[in-house]
DNA sequence: TATGGTGATGTCAACGTTTCCAGGCACCTG
DNA sequence: CAGGTGCCTGGAAACGTTGACATCACCATA
């Protein structure tokens, strides 16, 4: 329980004979000479002086830490991403400080504001609702890295083609035979018309295509029980579902209800997470190269902060991952 | 980038004339009147007035964060666990800092003593090298809670009923004809002889089973690496694997071999991951139910962190959930 | 020999709270 | 009415570092 008593920088001081900001300087590198740093780095050692963090962020301003602010953690790929990104930070020396909105708008403007509060250095973001009025206020007074949607404020951003990706989708669907699609997206009740649902509609317009747009959670539980009843009247031949994450919730709906995939019903998942290829059947998914996103959003989040300040942004490509939840409906061969 | 200018508490004690020393009072409720509380309450809010927590964590040597410190989180059950205990950490207005030390106990220490130097009010660690010699010292200096083993050091501890567990699952494959089992358990090169693997060789012995210890980690794509191998010589009819991310590992390697779950190989998890119902067949797993983990550990922190000086412990036991991934070997019937 | 420049080091005032301590005021009691 | 006794309140000292600025010595150049 006793915080054990730290060395300070006065004690190194005054074992080198120097002024405590000499020491300052010398632990960090600057403008002293080699023989002082020498001298300055083997009496901290000697005293087992560390800085304190809280300390230095008061004087200095800057925490170390970079808030991650996610959509909602429930949703597996997202847990995926977000220890990705924590550990690409650590990497270089910062902190992730991760947070659920949890699909709500309303979470996300208080946490994100919390976050600010707490003085991290930078947040990424997985916006809810990209949107929403409080964004660029938001990245004027931090630097801002937005993953999936173009944010309202100025913020670095690594989004994604998601007319693309809906592109993919929904050609694969109807190049297997299906024109009677159901499709579940998110719920975001304050921004009906988000980018990937607009593109939805677009395509299918454009595909002529007849979808029924269903809201779902990013969650396993709420997924499956939009999927009972969304089979129960068999009105669709397929599923699209926004994330792989719904698309176990379709699967294990299937399961109860006797269904076979994709022998009575197609299913198509959005993300490819590592549990997708081990279904049975695999889910076909659009993949959006996890990997390749963390080190954007890393790499953005670290030009960002050091003052690059014009706006940058990195466009995420997706690729088709067919495995065999699509096939062509039973009934028109 | 202007990090918008905060109002500070002095700005407040001018507008209400009082001395800022009274306004912190007022703030936190503590001897005050409720009048002067009333007018310091709406001063701050007239002003926008927040606590700058780093300002506060000098002064007062508290941060409000907890750091959460894994053993390995590319295991999706230790990911659940995480997400849950930083959202049980936030309701209590706490924040959760979460690291990874990726199975490897020299990383492990080497992020707990950051965490500590980094001022976090709390630790909770799910340790990879429990034995550590480095965990006195740490948990005199700051409320540490242990989830899954007990620690070398004075900790509030969550800990499983490995040996039910284990007996649980064994006794399960006995049941089922199985007597040639292997088990794939976690590298931990620094303890050989970590409780877990004790008891599934005194389990294995007093049931009469001939069992081979291989090692594996908690991540699916090395689970998959050493299944591949281990499945390929047929000497065993069961697996029984240490987490269920093992476990989906060796069911990609059996899909990949052409193996038959159960069929041609029993398979058994540990932890009953949500994905786990999902897969085909189900995985038979022992249940610790997460919720309870999470529960029982931020409750423990709460109270070690109030200063309940008295060591805690919380003993979590197993449930054995039966899905399809057991059955009695074909060669014996 | 003066002059200017450069690089190394010292000084000192923030940074924004909390917390200890002493003092003041009002009210109550004897 | 004096003497307590509790509340409140204000002053001031931490907390440990950084960063702007001053200083100083030394060297090269004019």
């Amino acid at each position: 329980m006793v915080p054990r008593k730290r060395a300070t920088i006065k004690e190194v001081a005054q074992a080198t004979g120097l002024s405590p900001a000499a020491v300052s300087y010398a632990l960090r590198g600057m403008q002293v000479s080699e023989e002082t740093m020498e001298r300055v780095k083997a009496a901290a050692a000697e005293l087992g002086y560390e800085a304190d963090p809280i300390a230095r962020a008061l004087a200095s301003g800057r925490t170390g830490m970079i808030g991650v602010l996610c959509g909602s953690l429930e949703d597996l790929w997202q847990q995926s991403l977000a220890v990705g990104i924590s550990r690409g930070l650590r990497e270089k020396d910062r902190y992730a400080l991760i947070l659920d909105a949890v699909g709500d708008p309303a979470r996300e403007r208080a946490l994100a504001q919390q976050l600010r509060d707490q003085r991290v250095d930078g947040l990424i973001v997985q916006p809810v609702d990209p949107a929403a009025e409080f964004w660029p206020d938001l990245c004027e007074s931090l630097p801002v890295v937005s993953i999936g949607d173009s944010l309202a404020g100025t913020a670095a951003e690594v989004v994604f083609d998601n007319r693309r990706g809906v592109t993919l989708a929904l050609e694969h669907l109807r190049s297997h035979g299906h024109t009677r699609i159901a499709v579940l997206t998110p719920t975001r009740a304050s921004t009906p018309d988000r980018p990937a649902d607009v593109h939805v509609i677009a395509e299918a317009d454009r595909l002529g295509l007849d979808i029924d747009v269903v809201t779902a959670l990013h969650e396993l539980g709420a997924a499956t029980e939009v999927a009972r009843r969304l089979l129960g009247d068999e009105r669709h031949s397929a599923v699209f579902c926004f994330s792989d994450t719904i698309a176990y919730g379709v699967y294990a709906a299937a399961a109860e209800l006797g269904l076979s995939i994709p022998g009575d019903v197609s299913v198509m998942g959005y993300d490819d997470h590592p549990m997708s290829g081990l279904l049975t059947p695999g889910l076909t998914t659009v993949d959006w190269n996890i990997d390749g996103i963390v080190r954007a959003a890393v790499r953005l989040m670290a030009a960002t902060a050091d003052g690059a300040t014009r706006r940058r942004r990195v466009v995420q490509q997706p690729t088709l991952r067919g495995r065999g939840s699509v096939a062509h409906p039973k009934n028109r061969p």
